[in-house]
DNA sequence: TAAGTTAGCGTACAGTTGTAAGCTGAGATT
DNA sequence: AATCTCAGCTTACAACTGTACGCTAACTTA
């Protein structure tokens, strides 16, 4: 193995060994040098050969995370294309991936709102082009206006994630209950942003 | 000053200590008994003659945040009692509490995606007291059906907290335009299961 | 082949943490 | 007045942290 491509392995134990720590009682400010270093299983100053500091850490595996957070959508957009409908597909590929990836997942909502600015605000621009490619979506699919469709997009951005943040500690039971509540929450919206529509244009 | 009088006014101090600790980038797992000691004015020791651990403050501090809450939600309605839009008021309200109890807002949403299961459960609890008490206030103002006013409440309470979770970040004039965003999300909603009740009623 | 580069290691240090043990002095009780 | 209670203190310790320093061994380049 040529020297570059072990220094990328090694890298990459770094962050699927962090990944790891962020379990449901560690947030990355609670993680320390020393524990990812174990886990990847290098000499805590070795650390150092691959990222300038824990910060630096972090914000890479938030970018990871976004990388998800865009497949997800992605594939979303698939299996509606192939016959689904829009909210209900939407909701459960958003659900199925909080399964899948709950540890990434749960990074970007702990973080969101966590103490280091710069994780606030590198997970808010994730969640921004999110809702972004979402009100183009919606645009395309409704011709609606821009701003509507991003004020409706907003709202269902944020219902979906704070269904998924319940959806994290909830049972398989509870989770489908979750899921059919937000479902009717985005539907809300949508008539209501089709009503708004229409007394303006009145 | 009597013993159990200079008890309850160190335990104050103890408690006040941890709020002021609480900025924008620390949460309750990050501040450490001997720092809160240190703000209370007390040795690390003494902390235990108030409480068992920081776990036992942790949870006392969520309590008065949610009572601060509660208090919130009486003051809107004295408001919309006097001549006011409830939506507007509402959100205007809220928006009032943030700036003026930043801190406890705050402690509220991020021990609600925390790294403490029982802190989590704890700021969930009164969350869901907040929603409660909007269902019934929204089923008593519209007769509407309790499941339906609940998931429309449900939907507003979480957009509303979100949004005061930006407004945390933002400049007075962001702010506004926030306020502005949720408020349309919010009529939305309204909107959207209002046209609900009359489908299933049809 | 010789020289240069560098990923990873071991050791070391000062700073922080929670908390155990036992003391003091002042308010409370009798 | 004598005794009891207890809030707060000082001291102490083991565990953990980030990171500075210098070494080694293996890969890379000239």
């Amino acid at each position: 193995m040529s020297r570059q491509e072990q220094k990328l392995k090694t890298r990459q134990n770094i962050i699927n060994g962090a990944f790891s720590l962020l379990d449901e009682n560690r947030s990355l400010s609670a993680i320390s040098l020393r524990e990812v270093s174990r886990a990847a299983g290098i000499a805590p100053t070795s650390f150092y050969r691959h990222f300038k500091d824990m910060d630096e850490l972090g914000l890479t595996l938030v970018d990871e995370a976004g990388l998800a957070l865009r497949q997800l959508m992605r594939q979303a957009r698939r299996r509606i294309a192939s016959g689904g409908s829009v909210i209900g597909t939407s909701v459960d590929t958003f659900m199925e991936f909080i399964a899948g990836n709950t540890n990434v997942f749960r990074l970007l909502l702990r973080e969101h709102t966590g103490t280091s600015a710069a994780y606030r605000m590198a997970v808010f621009r994730e969640i921004q082009h999110f809702i972004e490619e979402l009100t183009d979506y919606i645009t395309e699919q409704l011709q609606v206006e821009y701003s509507i469709a991003n004020i409706q997009a907003d709202a269902m951005v944020r219902l979906v994630f704070s269904a998924g943040a319940e959806a994290l500690e909830a049972d398989a039971q509870l989770r489908t209950e979750i899921a059919d509540r937000v479902k009717s929450q985005l539907r809300f919206i949508q008539l209501g942003a089709a009503a708004t529509l229409l007394t303006a244009a009145s």
